[in-house]
DNA sequence: CGTCTCCCTG
DNA sequence: CAGGGAGACG
């Protein structure tokens, strides 16, 4: 069961922390500077890379090489997909981000074991290397493929995503099977994290509770810590500077380049024409690290993974959290939605979600305060918000449909504030200037409590 | 100029 | 809920 809020004991006029919500332009936001990590955290937080396997050195040139024109290959597509009269530009480039993506894995990475490649998980140490040394060719053959017959590219692609997905499921499968302690679990966040396994299908629980689950703890404080390992020698790297190795991309620069992308596509929050369709409907959890790690003997596998775009639950999750603020700062974003890639994209797209949340909840808050107006009832004091009202109905209906959460009572102070802050307002007749709802949103943006750690949660092995 | 919020629309 | 315009802000 899910705890009852316990902000009632706390009034509600108790501000969160953080930057100041009093201003008046509020611009609630960090700016993302304010939360990049500095370095000195990123290499703590950075696993220590493997030792190289024994054929590393004998096949690093054959890798070389094969990456080398894996590169040219991704370079010709990004030409194909730049062009303007290319069709479905945004779903292409999005598709050879996957590409690229399992490619620097599987052929790029150099010290690291391939990502469970295009022929699914690794057998031992020995037959891994072999069938390694046998996909590198395979690639070239497929490459000068590809060189050929630009056109059968897109095919390909999809082929090469299928098989991509094919093989994450299969590892995560492989992860469920091989964790017994994920069934048994910790009782209670289970039954907490209850609401959010509720109503989704099971493609989309797996996923999710993969990120759930299999985050390392240390990924908690640090959001986004992973590395990528990428030849690269871009200024970003070089920017960074302090230490920094030019070869070693932190996530942050592979979330500005997602960044960079999406925002060539002209686009002011998400848009659903950028993604794919299938980006809508399918949970696409991109695979940032997996390496086998030594410890007391035991060789133990760890594949982290974040959800690419923001799901149903997520909404959900975001409509609860509403119940608690109605202003989240983007700190307060992170930290509740760590199992997704945080992107200028996704973070647009919560702040719009919490936008229209406001939007609903302001609509009817003046609607209930007009309709006790007609009723005649001219004393505030008669105006509250219980949980048996019909505006609480209305509110719940909206935010908690499954009703399976215990609303806390500082929402139902709140909005019983906001009413009586429409309904003062209107009656003095300010609703006859323009700008007469923003004194409202200010009183009512301060009334945020903190989101409580339940929704911070983040379950690891 | 980019970002954010509000507002309107579909 | 998302898209997009207008306006405010730093």
């Amino acid at each position: 069961m899910f705890p009852r809020c316990g902000c009632t004991a706390e009034p509600f006029l108790s501000f969160p922390p953080g930057p100041d919500r009093s201003g008046s332009g509020d611009s609630n936001l960090l700016s993302f500077s304010q939360m990049e990590l500095s370095s000195s955290t990123q290499s703590r937080l950075h696993p220590p890379l493997l030792s190289c396997d024994h054929d590393c050195s004998l096949t690093k040139a054959k890798r070389a090489r094969v990456e080398s024109i894996i590169r040219g290959m991704v370079c010709t597509e990004q030409r194909h997909a730049g062009t303007p009269e290319s069709a479905g530009e945004s779903e292409e480039t999005g598709q050879h981000l996957h590409l690229r993506r399992s490619f620097s894995h599987d052929c790029g990475g150099e010290e690291k074991p391939p990502l469970y490649g295009l022929s699914g998980p690794p057998g031992g140490e020995g037959a891994r290397s072999d069938s390694r040394r046998k996909q590198g060719w395979r690639k070239l053959k497929l490459m000068s493929f590809f060189q050929s017959r630009p056109e059968r590219l897109q095919l390909m692609a999809d082929v090469f995503k299928s098989e991509l997905s094919r093989a994450v499921s299969r590892s995560v499968d492989a992860l469920f099977r091989s964790m017994p302690l994920l069934q048994e679990g910790d009782a209670a966040p289970q039954a907490e994290e209850k609401w959010s396994f509720s109503c989704c299908g099971a493609a989309e629980v797996q996923t999710e509770a993969l990120s759930l689950v299999v985050q390392r703890p240390d990924l908690e404080r640090s959001e986004a810590p992973s590395t990528l390992l990428c030849h690269d020698s871009s200024s970003e790297a070089e920017e960074q500077g302090s230490g920094r190795s030019s070869t070693v991309i932190s996530l942050q620069d592979e979330e500005q380049r997602r960044d960079a992308r999406w925002t060539s596509v002209k686009s002011k929050v998400n848009s659903r024409s950028v993604r794919s369709p299938h980006h809508q409907a399918v949970v696409e959890p991109i695979l940032l690290e997996s390496l086998k790690m030594e410890s007391d003997g035991v060789v133990r596998s760890n594949l982290y993974a974040l959800n690419e775009g923001l799901t149903a639950n997520h909404l959900k999750k975001a409509k609860l959290m509403f119940f608690y603020t109605r202003y989240p700062s983007s700190l307060v974003l992170r930290s509740c939605f760590h199992d997704v890639q945080f992107t200028r994209c996704i973070t647009s797209q919560l702040i719009k979600w919490f936008s229209n949340f406001r939007e609903f909840y302001y609509i009817q808050m003046e609607k209930f305060a007009r309709a006790a107006l007609v009723d005649g009832r001219l004393d505030v004091r008669d105006l509250t918000v219980g949980r048996e009202s019909e505006l609480f109905r209305a509110l719940n209906m909206h935010y908690n449909k499954a009703n399976d959460f215990q609303v806390p009572d500082c929402f139902l102070v709140v909005a019983e504030v906001t009413l009586r802050e429409f309904y003062a307002a209107i009656s003095l007749g300010k609703d006859r200037d323009p700008s007469w709802k923003k004194a409202i949103y200010k009183v009512i943006c301060k009334l945020d409590s903190d989101v409580p750690a339940q929704f911070r949660i983040h379950q690891s092995v």
